[in-house]
RNA sequence: GGCGGCGUGGCCAAGUGGUAAGGCAAAGGUCUGCAAAACCUUGAUCACCGGUUCAAAUCCGGUCGCCGCCUCCA
């Protein structure tokens, strides 16, 4: 049974979906006025984690995440650049799309833009103010916050307690200094659409409650974003959705996960220490930037500096490394037939390799501790690197099979929460043996051998120098190979090698 | 002023009643021509004080320190 921390009941649930079996989730997506940065991907990394679980799980999952391609950042922007909104939210929905492939993110079922349900936002603040729930004033249009009175539910808040104004003046034609814009009027230049109310455009938050309601309907699933978003964002969400729909709850579970921190300070712009996401893919790995996410709970802070980062690093080197000499056990017997017969050992080992999958599962059941699970996949790794040891002193008959077994395990889990994610499309050591009909280079045409079949050469050079002890020319061919990024490891069976 | 969170070994980070996961780093060791990888060994009584309990990092009260939200923001 999933447990799932909900923002609205401020505790632990269980999760029992509105549907068996069926998981309708809406993720706030991007305002498209910049690159996103490493805040952002934290988010979509922390949902694509809970999506690709709940998969697992056997859900069916529904993932709508909207596009807000309509906003004041993105009027600004285009102006600054001296071009459309349009162009401005297409160029920044195209880079937002780039990273997240970059990232590994399974993309969204649905990814609604806001500009192509205006008619549909229009429709719905019109019931609002029909039903007394909003009004009108010279064009724009406010949801009234004191028609509602669960107004605060999410954000735990009252109207008395809030001191609107404290930052930021008021406007005066507002009945409640906390009633927030459903619509607002175009001034010339500015992208609008027809309305009751005139030439305008929409309030931020009337977008999401809009798309969520039309593809998930009321009452779906998972709700979920930063905490940040929590206030005002998701209350108003929820106040302009329950208001129109006169029923609730609009969301089942609200899931808010928690902010980026760089070398122990926030991420913001006044600090001037935003990441973007993509500076960080120059250096590091999706892989040990996902790991870096995991290794901590989805609702804490995270720090992101450059220590931070190089300890995922190693950590993940690790686990990525236990995969390679799996698969390199595995490709030196190639062609041999797993034997049944286990010892006494393997036994044990095979029902920790069950085991581990239980407790990952235990792990990610308790609100998708991650930290758990990542600790457990971890531990598997301490298992079987140990029973390669073994088997390098006595190789048993079943060692085929466990070492498969135990392969599978590993990255099944490790795929679970998004990690090597593409792994097989990597090149590898690949045995000459399996190059096959590779071409080896034909005399008289411009073909040049496998690069596979160089380095082999190479290191069958190097296996003659240290042969005859020749340690100077041994040690030159591994330098070298190491500054082209060709790791050589000489094992007790010969050496191996593989890209780094 | 309101709401919320945090303080666990050198660093990071799980753990919410029964004597503390995991990662990184460090030291020693095994293996090894060297290197790499791997394995073994070594370390915390959980900010502080008081209370509840047979038993608390874990519950209650208080103190100190740090942080977030209350405005656009993941």
């Amino acid at each position: 049974m999933i447990k799932i921390y909900n923002t609205l009941t401020a505790s632990k649930q269980e999760f029992h979906p509105r549907e068996d079996g069926e998981v309708g989730m809406y993720v706030c997506g991007p305002t498209v006025y910049n690159y996103i940065h490493i805040g952002n991907a934290r988010a979509y990394l922390a949902f694509d984690t809970i999506k690709r679980y709940l998969v697992y799980k056997g859900y069916q999952v529904i993932h709508v995440q909207n596009i807000t391609d309509v906003d004041d950042k993105i009027i600004s922007r285009a102006a600054e650049e001296s071009t459309t909104a349009g162009e401005v939210a297409e160029a920044y929905t195209r880079a937002f799309h780039e990273d997240m492939t970059a990232l590994r993110v399974v993309p969204p079922d649905v990814e609604p833009r806001a500009t192509e349900h205006i008619p549909h936002m229009i429709e719905m603040i019109r019931t609002l103010i029909e039903r007394g729930h909003a009004y009108e004033v010279d064009g724009d249009v406010y949801f009234s916050v004191e028609s509602f009175p669960g107004y605060g539910k999410l954000s735990k808040r009252n109207l008395g307690e809030m001191r609107a104004g404290e930052r930021v003046e008021v406007d005066e034609r507002k009945h409640h200094p906390m009633d927030f814009a459903l619509w607002k009027s175009a001034k010339p230049g500015e992208p609008s659409w027809e309305s009751p109310w005139g030439q305008g455009r929409p309030g931020w938050h009337i977008e999401c409650s809009t798309m969520s309601l039309e593809y998930l309907k009321m009452g779906f699933d998972i709700h979920g974003g930063g905490r940040d978003l929590i206030f005002p964002h998701h209350e108003n969400e929820l106040a302009q959705s329950e208001a129109y729909a006169g029923s609730e709850p609009f969301v089942r579970y609200w899931v808010h996960n928690g902010f980026v921190n760089i070398d122990q300070q926030k991420m913001s712009k006044s600090l001037g220490n935003i990441i973007l996401i993509r500076e960080i893919l120059q250096h590091y790995s999706p892989d040990v930037v996902r790991i870096l996410t995991l290794m901590s709970h989805y609702r804490n802070p995270i720090d992101f500096g450059t220590e931070a980062l190089e300890d995922a690093k190693r950590a993940f080197d690790r686990l990525d490394e236990c995969v390679f000499n799996l698969t390199d056990f595995l490709r030196r017997r190639a062609g041999r037939q797993p034997q049944p017969a286990r010892t006494q050992r393997e036994i044990v080992l095979t029902d920790y390799l069950f085991d581990a999958q239980r407790r990952f599962e235990e792990a990610m059941d308790d609100d998708f501790n991650t930290a758990k699970a990542v600790a457990v996949l971890f531990e598997l790794v301490r298992e079987l690197n140990v029973y390669l040891v073994e088997q390098e002193t006595f190789e048993t008959p079943a060692a085929l099979a466990i070492v498969q077994h135990g392969l599978d395990t590993l990255l099944k889990l490790a795929r679970v929460l998004g990690l090597f994610s593409v792994v097989e499309e990597q090149e590898e050591c690949i045995p000459v043996s399996e190059l096959g009909a590779e071409p080896a280079g034909v005399p008289g045409t411009d073909k040049l051998p496998h690069p596979q079949r160089l380095i082999e050469l190479l290191l069958d050079l190097r296996a003659q120098a240290r042969a005859r002890k020749d340690w100077e020319t041994s040690d030159y061919i591994r330098a070298r190979l190491q500054d082209m990024g060709i790791k050589v490891e000489d094992r007790r069976d010969g050496a191996r090698w593989r890209k780094i």
